[in-house]
DNA sequence: CGGCCCCTTGAACTGTGTCAATTTTCGTGG
DNA sequence: CCACGAAAATTGACACAGTTCAAGGGGCCG
């Protein structure tokens, strides 16, 4: 496990650029946690302590608005970080985070982070890209969003999942976490109900391939026609 | 003109905590640029070179989807900060800039931004902040624009441009600046003919007052009441 | 004064949400 | 191992918010 542990932080874009015996005191500082599926790791409106880095397993991080409605903002795997926000005092959690599956991460209380980003300026800038990198995500779902049809929408939303929770199988691509219609709709901005309507549409036209909590990408090319709008297959 | 830059420099939260002869130091670095109304700082897709303060004025950030949609990002007024991917190479602007009025900005190249923030690393702290902050702004809009009504959408898109743009008046808050309906339309994911209607409503209600590239919130109080989505004023 | 934008308003359409009733799937405990 | 219950998914009927399209008015600048 600390050999796992060691190998995903060495590959997290985190920590590119970091020597090795700086990547060890980081890792040391940094304190495991180990979430059942379900579990939260943080609530959305908790005082923000801790950055995180994902080990194994995934995080799901979802927002609610004042009338109770639930949106997710982003799956979070192996080797991805997520709640920058703790770097800087007083601020809170603008989501919560909710491990999929059995999950682990490692986390840094910001007195910590503090002296880290002191001692290896360069872990700031990598923070610093990654957020400019998410931005630019973020802004993209942002445009979809505002002038794109559903189905166009959660055929992004499918495909965006294939690229980060993938496993591609004899029958096509898994997407490997349990999934709900429900979660889908969430994600992309919609009902599930019309995620079902969808989905069966997408299922006699061999696209995809589903069932409860569970989807299958049998053809990413059509998927990818859909999400672009091209002349039907 | 050189006292109001530093002046607005050092109210910009981009270089909080820098010193006195830190900031100038900053400022002698930067390149002054002046755009006329209408005029391009950068377009979307081309090679981030540049980091850009707004002095005066106020820029508008665009993206265009691949059919030609377009969907405004932000305003950017005197002290904020755009561009914040020039840090990185190899990263292309996700967005237009285009000046609203007559604007000033001051602008760093890729190379000095490198120097700058191995000499005064706050710099790249603030900037952390900053992107820290303007995620939480950008997955709010994201949840309303996923679950919200277009009226609300609306009303919070005045909102936010009163609170950053806004001018007391004896009328009410005038937006500072020139204002379509389909600028509206393209800041809360509608169409000029919803916005156009919705304004008409809220006109006869007493709550805003406009007309041809102008708004006046007359109750602010009424729009956040749509805003909020509470029982009828 | 002329022309270009911007804005308004009406009418018709439709994609998607809403709601209710059922069925399917799966985990659990008897 | 089967049955039960909970959670997920399906399906149909219906409603309507908001888009689309067309036609016309009005203000501002050159």
């Amino acid at each position: 496990m600390a050999a796992d542990t060691h190998d995903v932080l060495e590959r997290s874009p985190v920590f590119q650029g970091l020597a090795a015996e700086a990547l060890a005191a980081v890792a040391a500082k940094g304190k495991l946690r180990r979430l059942q599926r379900r579990e939260l790791l943080f609530s959305q409106g908790d005082a923000a302590e801790e950055l995180a880095v994902v080990l194994e397993g995934r995080l799901k991080l979802t927002q609610v608005t004042a009338e109770g409605q639930e949106v997710i903002v982003r799956y979070v795997g192996p080797g991805e970080m997520c709640a920058a926000v703790a770097l800087f005092p007083g601020q809170d959690y603008p989501a919560t985070a909710e491990a999929v599956g059995d999950t682990s991460v490692i986390a840094w209380p910001r007195r910590t982070l503090d002296e880290l980003a002191r001692e290896h300026p360069q872990l700031a800038l990598n923070v610093l890209r990654l957020l400019t990198e998410r931005m630019g995500e973020l802004s993209d779902r942002l445009r979809e969003l505002a002038t794109e049809r559903v189905a166009r929408r959660v055929a992004r939303a499918l495909l965006r999942l294939a690229r980060t929770a993938g496993r591609r199988t004899d029958r096509g691509v898994e997407i490997d976490l349990p999934l709900t219609r429900e979660d889908i709709a969430r994600l992309s901005g919609t009902t599930l109900f019309t995620v079902s309507r969808l989905m069966a549409d997408w299922e006699e036209a061999g696209i995809v391939e589903s069932g409860r909590e569970r989807v299958v990408i049998r053809s990413p090319h059509g998927l990818v026609a859909i999400a672009e709008d091209l002349p039907a297959e």
